[in-house]
DNA sequence: GTATGTGAAGGTGTTCACAGCC
DNA sequence: GGCTGTGAACACCTTCACATAC
């Protein structure tokens, strides 16, 4: 015969704390898992949307403006998610929906950001959030070239890496944006994590390996290339 | 993100045409699917290894050195599906394997690169390329400032963007880098895919449209802040 | 008529459990 | 003992179909 439902005892260690982040990602999230990505575009077309004039969308248009293939099914599955606000017969009040989703990505607000490594890759980032992304402020920027500290960048002085746990802890910066060098990145990536920064964008081509409560979103240029070698192969 | 199979041209839409197509379409992912990402990830551990003297390594082992909750099962899974060269009981060949995963990433062999918008991020590409990934390699580059234009990069001429049908033509590039403003993206866009590029990274916030045959992917800077911002909510 | 919202069905990717082999 | 390889179970995401509302 065969016991059922036993329960999981004396598992690895690994699985074990593996479940329970899964378990507390799944309590925070609740509404979306992995749609994010989706309701971001969703924002985006609708800015353009509303400044294009337009009062009313329907899940149809939306996912037109999109593109990429989604359906205006997944449109209408995505935003129910969230709540019913969309009129049947009509559509969604293109204002209401912008504001919603807004406040789900956390865009209802500003957010302060720090560069670590500001090569160009830094630079770049810096200068697309400027002009682009008005929520987005550049507050503390860090760098180990002698010739860069010291300077300034549209206000804001650039600071020796090895300053870090001396300004950082003062200026609300829970976003870290990491464009070091892959050896230094982990390093980097704690010393953030210890002056209060609580987000992670990492460019350096390694994982990082960090506490469960921060999040961490890599951005890896050697492996989108790649994807797109596979295919050209 | 994988488009759908969709037949690109309607020549004759029998349900027999309609097959040959999915199975063709079938044959060339029949091995990997949404999993390319995590087969570059271990082509780059398994490097890592072989560099530290690893001559074999386990699927446990890859998988703790990739991080990011992958599992050793979902690693012998990935693994399975490119054939099975791991030996019961001892584990994986590291440079076979690495060998093989090169293969099926497409990185047995040397790419050329346009880029297309020479500011921070183009350079940033660039430089990132040139003193680490040996296999891709700057063949053009282009961007509309007049100060640039006529200069040099690594030997690279820059050339104005309305050179772009005379120059790329000859020069066998089948990646395109996209680092301009949003508004000019599609435009540069289907010029690089008429000039006989295939393959493109696009790093302008917005989506492309373009025939099936090209592969595109997007990064999205402003979308992996507002993924974070969510967390941070 | 038109478009939303949603349970159910369908696909796809991941995990489990264990057979097979060293 | 150890580790790979894999069908089956499971969980997740997408698509379908249609009830619901304007």
């Amino acid at each position: 015969m065969r016991a059922k439902a036993r329960p999981s005892n004396g598992r690895k260690p690994t699985a074990q704390r593996q479940q329970a982040s899964d378990a507390l990602a799944r309590a925070r999230d609740r509404v979306l898992i992995i749609s994010l990505p989706r309701l971001f575009l969703y924002h985006r077309a609708l800015e353009d949307a509303v400044h294009g004039g337009l009062a009313v969308v329907t899940s149809r248009v939306l996912a037109d403006r999109v593109g990429r293939g989604i359906s205006s099914t997944q449109v209408r599955k995505d935003l129910s998610s969230l709540g019913n606000f969309g009129r049947r017969g009509q559509g969604y009040d293109a204002t209401v929906l912008v504001n919603k989703l807004g406040r789900v990505l956390g865009l209802d607000r500003d957010w302060r950001i720090a560069i670590v490594g500001f090569g160009y890759l830094g630079h770049a980032l810096a200068t697309f959030l400027e002009f682009r992304e008005a929520k987005f402020h550049i507050a503390a920027i860090f760098d180990q070239e002698p010739s860069l500290v010291g300077t300034h960048w549209r206000g804001v002085r650039i600071g020796h890496a090895s300053e870090l746990e001396k300004i950082l802890p003062h200026l609300g910066c829970s976003i870290g944006v990491i464009t070091v060098p892959a050896a230094a990145a982990q390093s980097v990536a704690e010393r953030l994590v210890a002056c209060g920064v609580t987000a992670l964008l990492n460019f350096a081509p390694m994982t990082l390996k960090l506490p469960a409560r921060v999040t961490v979103r890599s951005i890896d240029l050697a492996s989108e290339l790649s994807i797109l070698t596979h295919y050209l192969a």
